[in-house]
DNA sequence: CTGCAATTTCAGAAATTACTGAAATCACGG
DNA sequence: CCGTGATTTCAGTAATTTCTGAAATTGCAG
């Protein structure tokens, strides 16, 4: 396996961005190289393009199937096992945001519905921060539930659309009208 | 510097977090106990009521203060500096997203640039993925950009509708009118 | 079965990151 | 200035995480 400048530049700043992102370095650079791969990998070809042990690859990319962003295929003739990165950008990005939420944010909205439960502690504000970081976290992960449904299509209007979007809500909450308002400019609401 | 159960179970977990949010226990433990405190805390009541050493504590406050986490205040009569947790959970949001993308979203944009600057490479596909994934990012940091310019009230306003504000745009990108539609329901768009 | 290639496991080594205590620096009141 | 308390720095150590090579396991073909 012999990689390109550009590969290996790319593989590279994978690993070292790898710590910052909750992995390390090898399966950084196990992605990075499987993300620019057009034809699927297996095990020794990644090992020797990347000049990692046999067995330091292999339990790179069982984290990575672990975070389900690399999956297994097979060949035809061929025992070994080959492995790819999905195609679609959203659909990785989708899952990078699930299980990041499922990693660092569940366990402590576990965590502060456990507090919660155990009573009063005679430290209210304590007890008020508390069930204010719940709170939020729970609109957060609400409207994250809602957002996961969309379809991508969707998902990239809004996201082009940008602020606009949220000139369509007025401070008390109602949806207002924006553009295609007809002739009569009357009906106004605030912004 | 006695801490409650509450206090004390709340920083343990944050400092068992800590390693998965980029941070490392101690800073979790120290940001934990900041935020659970009514009152602006020293350095050596933080340090005595998490039990570690002095300069461990401000090495800690320095990062939470890098982070823009932590500020600085100070007492009449006393000239030893005493930390706060900003008060308002959005903005402490605000902060630790704006924080995280700078960490670990701008690089790697920064990178993906560069490597399109370096011109062809020969390798097609490479190139190709490289350019999707810049765009991608692109797309998703300016929508951040548009949103982190939004006041609160409207961002939770947002979140409040959740999925309902996806409905308010078609397929085609144009943005449809929703509940208060008048009378005639003939001008229809899709969903 | 047996043999062999592929893969995984795992104990220890290497590398990295976190933490401490002692010394240095800072900053203010007298 | 000097003295004192507060804070930071930093070299060394401790703890943790990552990586390796060897051994164990898997699973398939003959």
């Amino acid at each position: 396996m012999h990689l390109t400048t550009l590969q290996q530049e790319f593989v590279l700043h994978f690993g070292e961005m790898g710590s910052r992102w909750g992995i390390n370095r090898t399966v950084g650079q196990i992605y990075a190289l499987l993300f620019l791969s057009s034809r699927p990998l297996n095990a020794e070809q990644i090992t020797d393009g990347l000049g990692v042990s046999r067995s330091n690859t292999s339990m790179g990319l069982k984290e990575l199937q672990a975070w389900g962003l690399v999956r297994l295929r097979h060949m035809p003739d061929d025992r070994r096992d080959y492995f790819t990165t999905p195609e679609d950008l959203w659909e990785i990005t989708r899952i990078l945001i699930a299980e990041r939420k499922k990693r660092e944010i569940d366990p402590t909205l576990t965590k502060l519905r456990e507090l919660e439960m155990q009573g009063p502690s005679g430290d209210h504000y304590a007890e008020a921060r508390i069930a204010e970081l719940r709170e939020m976290i729970e609109l957060m992960t609400g409207f994250y539930n809602d957002m996961e449904k969309l379809e991508t299509e969707r998902l990239v209007k809004m996201m082009t659309l940008g602020s606009k979007i949220a000139g369509l809500i007025d401070k008390t909450g109602s949806v207002l009208t924006l553009g295609r308002r007809k002739q009569k400019d009357t009906e106004n609401g605030s912004a």
